[in-house]
RNA sequence: GGCGACGUAGCCAAGUGGUAAGGCAGAGGUCUGCAAAACCUUCAUCGCGGGUUCGAUUCCCGCCGUCGCCUCCA
């Protein structure tokens, strides 16, 4: 057997591009810091996911088992700071009228429904906070037993002093000094004001509140990842990704309630991805350029365009969508999927497993390996293309596994593109047919009409080849 | 204010101390009724100014610009 690729990533913890070494030989347990069901996710948190499933498709290409964890928060978190303010799924619940959990439900299975579009792999566990927190209050017990926590008027706070170095395994700038500039209310309750809360004591109309030893509440925000995490993944496990907006305070916070609990390091590598912006800036509702997948089809564009746009850009630098930025993304995995498509009816059907040092695959797993290089890890692809297309059948044939086995990385569908029978509509094929007729009685006015017609309205494109005219689907009017 | 990231061709985007992958668009050509597709050819000295070096886009310093974090957020 030979030896398993190394995969060497980007830590955060440690500023730099380290080996891959797993707590268990062949192994690789990931966390996925999850959405907050309370609302539709937009392109933003699906180009984080995006991310985290080429990691783990990574790990599984490179022959790694993989345990994937993701949790889904359906509890409510504050949406100002510290105590004040309104949970967001309270907020959620007012602004729809429905309960709390039947929100969650829905933007679920709405979430879900959007992964699946862009090939996103189920995690392998998906815990639901409201599932855990029975587990959460044992994990506060403990904090609470062990010094790092105490019962205040309004809940139970991590005391931040107990962690020598707090709020600094992420991040350069020591809390104290990130404090000294931003405006950040006192609250009196706490000890410290860097301390944060494990668990709020419920208010006056809280609609999700649970029995406690220190009576009825909610858990606070940080505390569901430690507890899930390590329930699903162990103490200590290998990589804990998220957005970047996590490095402070969120991951921070997990790292000191995990450690001080268990005495032993909690995550082993730190992955963050860089915010995806519109137009070059943070998506965020109140800018205006918010969007979700709904939006990118109904501009005409396929989900794995979407995909293939994230798979364009390093996820340590910002993507900044644009809709010209979609365009090309759209073009060129039509081009794919056309060059996949004939190369596989050239062959007929046949594929050839390259040698392993074959140059094309080698770049392509070298890429990979290299921190998810995924825009150097396309060009060997798309050499690849260049080689399906070639007139050689053994060359071609090998080309092709390759696309294949590349595909279980990128996640574009290619051996669909491949195979799939796609059929035109009843109108579709009328005018297709009209448009034969036409151009062989030389009517070509009336022949390029319908061709226009075609793709502009139904997004077919008409080729005219040797045997007879050919026809894709492409984007409307592309 | 503090901390951090980024600035490569029209656009998206890799990368390296020794004169810069890939894609999209464009230009020319072959093909075509015309197109499309395909194929061939073509298209950048890497924000600005210093410094280190035989040599810097790649290292250091300064400047300018853009973005992010410091508050819920992928």
């Amino acid at each position: 057997m030979a030896t398993r690729t190394e995969i060497r990533l980007f830590d955060s913890a440690a500023r730099a591009v380290r080996p891959f070494v797993p707590v268990h030989a062949g192994e690789a347990r990931m966390y996925n810091c999850g959405p907050t069901v309370y609302d539709r996710q937009h392109i933003g948190n699906l180009y984080a996911y995006i991310v985290a499933d080429v990691v783990r498709r990574t790990f599984e290409y490179f022959g790694y088992r993989v345990t994937q964890v993701m949790n889904i928060t359906d509890v409510g978190h504050i949406v100002d700071d510290a105590d004040a303010g309104e949970d967001k799924m309270a907020l959620g619940a007012r602004r729809t009228g429905k309960d709390p959990l039947r929100i969650a439900t829905e933007v679920t299975q709405q979430f879900m429904a959007d992964r699946h579009k862009l090939n996103i792999l189920d995690p392998h566990v998906m815990p639901k906070a409201t599932e855990h927190v029975p587990l959460m209050i044992e994990l506060i017990q403990k904090l609470i037993d062990k010094g790092h926590a105490y019962l205040a008027a309004d809940g139970v706070y991590f005391d931040v002093t107990t962690f020598p170095g707090y709020g600094t395994r992420l991040n350069a700038e020591p809390p104290e000094e990130r404090m000294a500039g931003a405006r950040v209310e006192v609250n009196e309750n706490k000890r410290h004001p860097n301390d944060f809360a494990l668990w709020r004591a419920a208010k006056p109309g809280d609609l999700q509140q649970w029995d406690s030893p220190w009576g009825k509440g909610n858990p606070g925000w940080h505390i569901e990842c430690s507890a899930m995490s390590m329930k699903y993944l162990g103490d200590t496990f290998d990589i804990h990704s998220g957005g970047e907006d996590h490095l402070f305070p969120h991951h921070e916070c997990e790292i000191a309630q995990s450690e001080a609990a268990t005495g032993k390091p909690f995550v082993n590598y730190w992955l963050h991805v860089r915010f995806l912006r519109v137009d070059n800036e943070k998506m965020a509702k109140s800018k205006g350029g918010f969007f979700t997948l709904d939006d990118i089809s109904e501009w005409g564009y396929d989900p794995l365009a979407f995909r293939l746009l994230a798979l364009g850009t390093g996820y340590r630098k910002s993507l900044d969508f644009t809709r010209a930025a979609m365009d090309q993304a759209q073009r060129r995995l039509e081009r794919w999927r056309r060059v996949v498509a004939e190369a596989y009816a050239a062959t007929g059907g046949r594929v050839t497993e390259p040698e392993p040092d074959y140059g094309v695959r080698k770049g392509f797993n070298d890429a990979l390996a290299d921190d998810f290089n995924t825009p150097k890890a396309l060009a060997a692809a798309e050499m690849a293309l260049n080689l399906a297309g070639s007139d050689d059948a053994a060359i071609r044939e090998r080309a092709l596994w390759l696309l294949f086995d590349m595909d279980r990385v990128l996640g574009l569908s290619l051996r669909d593109a491949a195979t799939k029978e796609d059929v035109l509509s009843s109108e579709e094929r009328r005018l297709f047919d009209e448009r034969e007729r036409a151009r062989r009685a030389k009517d070509f006015t009336r022949s390029d009409e319908l061709r226009d017609e075609l793709l502009e309205r139904h997004g077919i494109r008409v080729m005219d080849t040797k045997d007879g005219a050919r026809w894709e689907r492409v984007a409307k009017g592309a």
